[in-house]
DNA sequence: CTGAAAGCGCTTACAG
DNA sequence: CTGAAAGCGCTTACAG
């Protein structure tokens, strides 16, 4: 051995087995049958395990023309609907035999197209862009690489869209069916798409009720607890004070929890709440949260498995509209039982003239 | 050209320029200064702009022997403590100009060694093991992979150690130094040393203060919600109840949020709670949570940063501990302020007789 | 100042 | 049934 922390190489193998490195790449890729002897694949397989052989990846992808390697881009593992989407991608990524690389590309669209650029010339087969806007096709110098887009609009790359409007309305509507008019809404301040929608089925919704609301009712917020508090206090403050609020997202309901205590007012008896996401918060927030549920996990799974049969198939995988689920838990309430709640705590109904 | 969809290579690159391929590779790896005519130089570099030529990544990775790519393992990305850690992990690659490749090994130990042994066979020139317990050294065949282990004993790997044990045994003085004696504790059910460290110093600080308690005042739990409520709703069931826990994770102190609500305890005038972790999730409980914050995302940076360092100049980064700070919240009171509120709050204290 | 050639470790026709 | 050879796209001595 001349570098002992060398990797041991086929030609390593063969010298070992006493036999010609073509030889072991035959029968370690398992193109040996009826062209080499039983015996001898014996020998080279013995051989590889003893020396603990892998095939070098680099010269695999640089003979074959594919590095069996997706890569994830996605706008911020922080978020735990990001980071279950990971969870996904990593299940389907494995199941599949191909490595995962991984980019957050922090919202940083100058770096994401260098990054294309880069890791499509030989490091990755494809990608999946998860709510990133993919690059224009101007920028590609004419080359193609394989993408597949989620929840982001797509104009060339396949697209799995995400059915939040349906989701969004489901929400609005069932606060309606409770009863509830005043509305108001924390929209997120971000230009994606997704959030947009969120808010159209706000309007839509109420319009239709014919409900009319002032503009106070709806605030933007960056994604944060923080500015969350600032505004849902702004909205609880209101003189007619709002009965429910829909939130674009649940970290944004967050806010409207700890605003609502601090105010003492009671969820769902004072103020029921929806959220956007399917993320663990809903469930640690305590009442847990009404919601609408992204099955993030399994998007970021489906993502993988269609980009991946993509590479294999070479065929464009169909744009199609994953549903969401609408979750039924314990911020919600009917207008009717929050009449009731609203005497002062002190006062029993027994000591009122009836 | 032969196929418009493949990608152009330096070969393209130098007909293009009506130069030689050695030409191309001279110019655009920057070794071409006194070598080759500036004009001819920007002649290439027109040309490779023109064409969006990028070098094969894994031609270079054959031929320089470095994938400049770096492996994070870690045991459970949905975790938050994981996402910030991958977060941390993404910025200092990004910023070393590495990609990263990302395995959310799930606890599975014999896969990992799999992982392991087929990526570092030209895939990763390292690997960060983020919590998760490195390979024997007799199962990788004598081979010596650049590998930085976080938080895991570590036999022979380079180690950055967490000082868990400080902050445990900080947080239950904490609890102490507010006067509570009956202090339970929610252990994680995992042989997971980190964890195993954390009960260690809840026994130490209780031996030290010569605190007897029974058993009864400890459980494990799984890592989830559910299983959490079900413990502590033993351990707050005690006929002795206790007036504090001291939880070896976050997601358990959101089940003894839970439980303390549904049976009437106030957090943290009927009990105190502290965590250990330093998630979102500290924040979005309410009250609150006092804990014991791990830097995850600083330690996922300094990880990356580690292992680079260790492949570019190929010495072994020394063994290491971070610290970790307690951090005081709401969800810690004296026992003093308890006595107080123990009175049921329908009876004023203006009531009795003084 | 520029080009021809070797070689990184594979896979796969091709020859025997 | 087995081996010698070409070639994937680079970088880097080496020759001129």
């Amino acid at each position: 051995m001349k570098r002992s922390s060398a990797l041991p190489t086929s030609n390593d193998v063969a010298k070992s087995a006493g036999v010609s490195q073509s030889t072991v790449s035959l029968v370690l890729t398992g193109k040996a049958e009826g062209r080499v002897s039983t015996a001898v694949q014996e020998k080279v397989r013995e051989a590889a395990r003893m020396l603990g052989y892998r095939p070098h990846a680099a010269a695999q992808t640089l003979r074959l023309g594919r590095a069996k390697q997706v890569a994830l881009l996605l706008p911020d593992v922080v978020n735990p609907y990001f980071s279950a989407v990971l969870r996904g991608a990593n299940t389907a990524a494995r199941q599949h035999d191909y490595a995962l690389l991984f980019v957050d590309t922090e919202n940083d669209q100058n770096w994401l197209e260098k990054v294309i650029g880069t890791l499509a010339a030989g490091s990755v087969d494809g990608f999946v862009l998860f709510g990133v806007e993919p690059p224009e096709k101007s920028e590609l110098h004419g080359f193609e690489p394989r993408i597949v887009v989620v929840d982001a609009p797509s104009p060339i790359f396949p697209l799995i869209a995400i059915d939040g409007m349906g989701g969004a309305l489901e929400a609005m509507n069932h606060l309606l069916s409770l009863g509830h008019h005043r509305i108001a809404h924390l929209a997120v301040s971000s230009p994606k798409e997704t959030f947009r929608v969120r808010t159209r089925a706000y309007h839509q919704v109420l319009n239709n009720a014919g409900i009319i609301l002032g503009s106070d009712y709806e605030k933007s917020c960056l994604m944060d607890i923080d500015d969350a508090k600032v505004k849902a206090r702004e909205i609880l403050s209101l003189p007619e004070r709002p009965t429910a609020v829909f939130c674009a997202d649940e970290r944004l309901a967050v806010g409207v929890y700890k605003v609502a205590k601090d105010m003492g007012l009671h969820i769902p008896i004072d103020l029921s709440v929806v959220g956007f996401g399917g993320t663990q918060i809903a469930h640690i927030l305590e009442p847990e949260l009404t919601t609408v549920n992204i099955p993030s996990e399994s998007l970021g799974n489906l993502a993988v498995r269609s980009l991946i049969e993509y590479l294999e198939t070479n065929v464009k995988p169909e744009p199609r509209i994953e549903p969401v689920d609408f979750i039924l838990r314990g911020s919600t309430a009917s207008i009717q039982d929050r009449k009731y709640a609203n005497c002062p705590p002190t006062v029993k109904t027994t000591d009122q003239p009836s």
